[in-house]
DNA sequence: CCCGTGACGACAT
DNA sequence: TATGTCGCCACGG
């Protein structure tokens, strides 16, 4: 429909996370094909809340597997909604990152 | 129309 | 390996 707004799309990857799954912001902007405004998608995620249905933003972390943006989640709610859906994270970080890694570009490639 | 901002990423030192 | 700096693109004022 009509010309898909860069958040817009942003939302529709980030709704296709599977729970128990994370990706980096680089990935979606990869998959969107502007690999180089991953700061656009977190961005993106300031204004989520605005979207709907709601986004899983609390599954996008940036490359480190870091929760940089817990910050906007309140606090550890960010953390804890992760560790709920099976996503180990310590120290604000995901562990086993590269098992929970979800790449739009690979997966929805299939 | 111009400037500043931003939940990042890669490169350089 | 860690820290610092630049580049990136979209949106708001």
């Amino acid at each position: 429909m009509s010309e898909p707004n860069f958040y817009d799309l942003v939302y529709q990857v980030v709704r296709l996370i599977p729970p128990g799954r994370v990706t980096s912001y680089g990935a979606v902007a990869n998959y969107l094909g502007t690999k180089g405004s991953a700061r656009m998608v977190g961005y993106a995620m300031q204004a989520c809340g605005t979207a709907d249905p709601p986004v899983p933003a609390h599954r996008v972390v940036n490359s480190q597997g870091l929760l940089t943006g817990k910050f906007h989640f309140g606090g550890n709610r960010m953390e804890q909604m992760l560790a709920s859906e099976g996503v180990i994270v310590i120290n604000d970080k995901v562990q086993d990152f590269k098992k929970v890694f979800w790449d739009p570009a690979i997966e929805l490639a299939l």
